[in-house]
DNA sequence: TCCTTAAACTAAGCTTATTAGTCATAACAT
DNA sequence: ATGTTATGACTAATAAGCTTAGTTTAAGGA
């Protein structure tokens, strides 16, 4: 039928993240992307919505990139030596990911579905190191919240620059990480 | 000397949080700033170097407003009670200025020696409280910073509407403070 | 061969950020 | 009073970014 397309959306996606790790966030736009695909920039209309939409989809991607890397640094371990890994595998895939890992976070400009189900997925090692743990529905989704919330902000405003003093960066980490493996025996 | 300006740094701040806090972020440009003021796009180079300069001056000026905010609330209260305090003013601080809070982070694109000094300021009453608990020197740093990162980290993913399950986020909340309260004890 | 279909293209619009260069004016010195 | 001058406001213009409209092209099926 059609002519088969120069543009997928694998290359879209793989093409979108090399600019932003190589050059920064900003300089994603339509123009750099169409040059790295070899395309006209109105070309990309027929792939994407806009560049909201390639932001979004690199999120995604990411996203699921950081799940993969929560699940493999928890397999085969359980409890506080499981938790213990999540936390810093999460903290190695911000700093070896800083430009994207903004995009992680949560879907700009309101809820988009495909990539909630891939933060949510994301965060399927944490949550089962919690229930074998013991914790109870509700219970579980508070604490999670508790160590999410913890392990973003520390990341972010170490990634952001917002830890100015000359103190050990990785010394309070670890020290963070023992308060949060305290919350497995509460 | 010169002629009296119509622009001052204090309306143009003033002027530029009003638009970020009415239409959002995106919706300070150098052309809406300009009208709201007065005056063309091009004179606003007369009084900052570029729209990053400007969203860099109304950080400043929020992370001053989230330190006044955290020091009313510290006033008087000493501390399980202060940090309490300053726990739910941080985070009334960032509901009631969802859009200017990001901007209070960190000083994006490097350091900003006049936001770092007041960035640094706004955690005079945290410290206090440390101070006051015993904490020695790099310990209250290792510790300020682990409340901060769970502060910043909650509340940033609660405006990103990262907490997409139905359990009551205020209690995620109160429990997440009750931790950061049993830090004083160790 | 010819038609369909999707993806590419050109052309063009609009918005935003910024620079260059000009003009106006108010404060100050004389 | 008056002229100087510094400063800030202006117009004009450029470049970059995002997007839409409309046209062309090419591959596969009839």
């Amino acid at each position: 039928m059609p002519r088969p397309p120069s543009v997928t959306e694998d290359r879209l996606i793989d093409e979108a993240t090399a600019i932003i790790t190589r050059d920064g966030l900003r300089e994603l736009t339509v123009g750099t992307l169409a040059d790295a695909l070899g395309v006209k920039a109105p070309s990309l209309y027929n792939h994407v919505s806009g560049i909201d939409d390639v932001r979004l989809q690199v999120g995604t991607a990411t996203v699921t990139r950081l799940g993969d890397a929560l699940t493999d640094a928890a397999m085969g371990r359980s409890g506080e030596d499981a938790l213990y890994a999540i936390c810093h595998a999460y903290r190695l895939f911000a700093q070896r990911n800083r430009e994207l890992y903004p995009l992680t976070v949560a879907s700009p400009a309101g809820r988009d579905d495909t990539f909630d189900r891939h933060a949510w997925r994301a965060l399927r090692p944490l949550y089962a190191v919690l229930a074998a743990c013991g914790f109870e529905e509700a219970d579980a989704v508070h604490t999670a919240r508790l160590i999410r919330s913890s392990l973003h902000g520390f990341v972010s405003m170490e990634l952001a620059g917002a830890f100015g003093l000359p103190e050990s960066v990785d010394e309070s980490f670890d020290q963070m990480v023992g308060w949060v493996l305290s919350l497995l025996d509460a």
